[in-house]
DNA sequence: ATTGACAAGTGTATGTAATACACATATAAT
DNA sequence: ATTATATGTGTATTACATACACTTGTCAAT
């Protein structure tokens, strides 16, 4: 390989990240309004370029924190987009990360030098987004539904103890279908996905609900 | 993103391919021998540098092309590698793709400017790589006995009928362990990855097997 | 204190897939 | 015909998925 070659020059990378949160049901992904050109004022996920000093997963969670102010945040790699003109002035790379966060704990910033805004939008009403980011996005939900039943991805939600009802509500928003209670429950507890605390918590007029935490050592499973 | 910040500049992409194949029950892996720094004189996964004028996979089946001879390979990308320094003249992001191939079809070619020759390699022997080769590989055997559980990766080893007895043998080398012949033809026939073909074929003293065929249209199931 | 409303806990019957295991059958060689 | 070989097929057991119902603990109204 010549590094001089120029068919090697000019190819960048791009950190781009769907984050998830559940609030009250409706399952909304953190969007960033763009005040530059490219596709000035369009809606975009928050991401940007790779330094050539950091990981990828450090360029991702170095975007968010400038263009929406969250940190914290578990990102997972899961995709690639290299379509030739994705971007416009260059050819970009995206490397697509997907997270999940608790609304309440994650502070949006109010605005910065390239964005005019940071929000919550519900991925029932996404709008057109900037380069090729409603592709993108709809690739996230779909590895979001495969994640929730494979990892316990949702532990971001529920940082602490959680009763398998919220957890329920949750996965019913996420799968967008009814799914029984009862064996729900099962599911849950018999996939080693959650545990038991033995505690309970009280609701105003309701027998009490037991408390559950996710489990933090999942592994894969076999057909075979 | 300024396209001139000193920081977005030299980042390779690296394209780079374990291709399998299963000979006579052995697994094995195509590997390259280098002749040219860096590690010259190592094995090496075959790959190399992608034009800013190409997609990944056309770049990962150009370079295994040019470095092995081996055409007409279907090649799935699934995993990223990223340190900053698995490269030593540059930084270079490797994209890791994954194939299967029959050995009959796949012709190797002698000699090439770059490698002194191209081997089919035991995965059991298999010696220090160049790069992060080895951590590549092994994450492309892990990859492998995933892909046969969901997906038909096999019909490249077998592109037209098969009796579910090659089947099973290929299924016991890979994922290494044994299965139960008649329990194999059950899930294989249940899980609708191969339809029966209703012909039959004749061994030498044997009863005729019946022949499958895999099937193409594959979807992916929910726990829920 | 009793009662009612609510959401939580728990159980069971049925069907389907996973696993372990055994016998019958078609061919070719003798 | 007999035999060796690898194939096709069957069955009992268990585990899991699904559909569905009743009981229980708490608070609030009476």
């Amino acid at each position: 390989m010549k590094l001089n070659n120029p068919l090697y020059k000019n190819i960048g990378i791009h950190v781009v990240s769907s984050l998830f949160t559940i609030d009250d049901g409706i399952v909304k992904v953190l969007l960033i309004k763009r005040t530059n050109n490219p596709y000035n004022g369009y809606w975009a996920l928050p991401g940007g370029g790779l330094y050539n000093n950091e990981l990828l997963i450090d360029g991702a969670k170095r975007e968010l924190k400038e263009k929406t102010g969250v940190t914290n945040v578990d990102l997972s790699m899961y995709q690639i987009y290299d379509k030739i003109d994705r971007s416009p002035l260059k050819r970009m790379i995206a490397i697509a990360f997907i997270g999940v966060v608790d609304k309440k704990r994650a502070k949006l910033i109010e605005k910065t030098n390239k964005t005019s805004s940071s929000d919550w939008v519900n991925i029932n009403s996404i709008p057109e987004l900037a380069y090729d980011y409603n592709e993108i996005l709809d690739g996230a939900i779909e590895k979001l539904k495969e994640l929730i039943q494979t990892t316990n991805i949702l532990k971001a939600l529920f940082p602490e103890e959680f009763t398998l009802a919220e957890l329920h509500q949750v996965y019913e928003s996420v799968l967008n279908i009814k799914i029984d209670r009862r064996n729900f429950q099962k599911k849950m507890i018999n996939s080693n996905l959650v545990i038991d605390t033995n505690k309970k918590i009280n609701y105003k007029g309701k027998k009490p609900a037991k408390l559950y935490v996710f489990n933090n050592n999942i592994e894969n499973k076999s057909i075979f």
